[in-house]
DNA sequence: GTGAAAGCGCTAACAT
DNA sequence: ATGTTAGCGCTTTCAC
């Protein structure tokens, strides 16, 4: 392992102070022309870097964000990654990821990962944790931002981005409902899903809207895979036989409802309609297509990082509850 | 934004120096019993955490790992973070995210990010850059793997693990060959790319076996998505109407396919047999379900973590090149 | 325009 | 078993 050359490595070389060499490298006044140029192609020859943990211990700033997320792998949240690193990048800013599979007690211990590494700011997706734990780890963060989740009291440093999950079911049931469906399935994803309940708000509201009866037997709980969109499908069909429409929790949900009426002998859309939510890249290759409620996730995420940085550059006029509305994408499948 | 207690308040506050704090902390031997217990009491009573950045500073050592990728979007390298971030969170490290975008500048970069941030390791999948360049930056890591990607020269501080993409073009060649293809064109994917190399050298070796004879213009240049092997598929159509397979370079460029074929009314299997690499989740869910050669992502995630972990722990048989064999998923597109 | 001193929060090495 | 000293690489403050 090569010995990185330090400031002061530069700083001897070109026989000045310590400082003037930081004042080069971070292009601050109070140098002539002629050394700092001499300084910079010094340090420029030498290959030095200043180093990224030292400038943060003293100026407790690591130009870092944490992004958590319950898994890179799901096309919702890595899109969001790659918007906030869109934008991230073109501040100078680093990611530092955490993973918390869902897992309540590891989103705890991502949070204190993101407080050891003294990150910036933090953009937290969907976490789940109560709002007092929250807030006892964002305390530390200059800013956070919190996806696809409210905020329980308001604070100046934390922000918000919200997906209008009530509004996206409506409009799936208002297109269910004009193609005159009375029998609709709600798979409405895991218990403690803060997009579940807006989710089933929209759908409740939507029904009574339409003058559909809403039987709760038809709302069933499901995790928010292929294999729970199967599972909750093929139980939902022995149960009830006459539905004739289904809202997934997500796209790979609907997927698994896709896989069920297969086994089934089902048809898609003529026997069973079905309307995912997320729109992720596979909806609009899959046959038949499925008709999903879209939002954007790229947007999402880089708005997140821009609120970060209107916070970092001191911006007055700051939206800090932001809300996305998605619209329904109609495909094949409804 | 809180202050957060450092060593000294705990020290304080327990009447102890700060090295019997750090002791305590670190669960290091030179403390009785008594006084660990009194002081990690205080320590989580004050709520105190130690600082990552301080001390990566002091030991050189950060517990981070980065992970340079061409984008978390695409599931083939979602995947690997996936899997690297299982064990890196087993073993108490955490991930370092830095896109490229398939830029080679951008890759120069991320690289410099994972210096100034002065990572213990780092992940590079797929670098492009010229091995001078990478080896300029790797030997400021104590250790680095390259995935998908060879060693120029041999170093014991550089592991590689490659999936054997010639191995796997064999394999889908010899399937088509069986099946009595002798019209095969194979969507080569981006010039720059080493698997396509790879794949090339597999899809000629095979083609030669099978007494097929080799036509250059039946080999496409692409880009790595579903627009490149729409593109590529249609132009191919247009010149080689009679080709009756397509070994497509990834499987989203052979969903471009699909979807020339869907426009031309070419049906496969019958027409055109198709097989893709990597077997994404859609693959599997798409129609015609895709005949794809699979290596397990996740798999070399956690494989590539685990060659780090074993040269941390100062492991005498590590394997430092691995390689992981394919197999040929057999669906119905071929 | 330039530099010296002190300190960020921690630990390694050396006392006691 | 516990404490002291010095230093990691940088920046802030103040002096010249």
């Amino acid at each position: 392992m090569e010995k990185r050359p330090t400031i002061s490595d530069v700083a001897r070389e070109a026989s000045v102070s310590l400082m003037s060499v930081s004042r080069a490298m971070n292009n601050r006044p109070g140098l002539s022309d002629k050394t700092r140029k001499r300084i910079l192609d010094i340090a420029n020859q030498l290959g030095y870097r200043p180093s990224g943990v030292a400038r943060a211990l003293a100026t407790n700033r690591s130009f870092t964000v944490g992004l958590m997320m319950p898994d890179v792998t799901n096309p919702f949240f890595s899109q969001i990654a790659k918007g906030a690193e869109d934008v991230a990048y073109s501040m100078g800013y680093n990611l530092f990821l955490v993973n918390t599979d869902e897992d309540i007690e590891r989103e705890k211990i991502a949070l204190n990962s993101l407080l050891d590494k003294q990150v910036d700011g933090a953009i937290l997706c969907s976490p789940r944790l109560p709002w007092e734990q929250i807030l006892k780890h964002i305390s530390h963060f200059q800013f956070t931002v919190l996806i696809n989740r409210e905020l329980d009291e308001p604070r100046s440093d934390c922000a918000t981005i919200n997906i209008d999950d009530t509004f996206g079911a409506k409009l799936a049931i208002e297109h269910l409902s004009n193609r005159g469906h009375k029998k609709i399935a709600f798979l409405a994803g895991p218990d403690e899903s803060t997009s579940r309940k807006r989710r089933l708000r929209g759908f409740m509201q939507a029904l009574e809207y339409h003058k559909i009866p809403y039987d709760e037997n038809l709302v069933l709980t499901c995790s928010s895979d292929m294999a729970g969109g199967f599972k909750a499908a093929t139980t939902l069909f022995s149960n009830h036989d006459d539905i004739t429409a289904i809202l997934a929790y997500n796209d790979m949900v609907a997927f698994g409802v896709f896989q069920a009426c297969e086994e089934l002998g089902k048809t898609i859309p003529d026997q069973v309609a079905v309307i995912g939510f997320d729109d992720i890249p596979l909806a609009s290759i899959i046959k038949p297509k499925l008709s999903t409620v879209r939002a954007n996730k790229r947007e999402l995420g880089q708005r997140a990082m821009r609120v970060f940085q209107a916070f970092i550059d001191g911006n007055e006029d700051i939206t800090m509850d932001q809300t996305i509305l998605p619209s329904l994408v109609l495909r094949k499948s409804a």
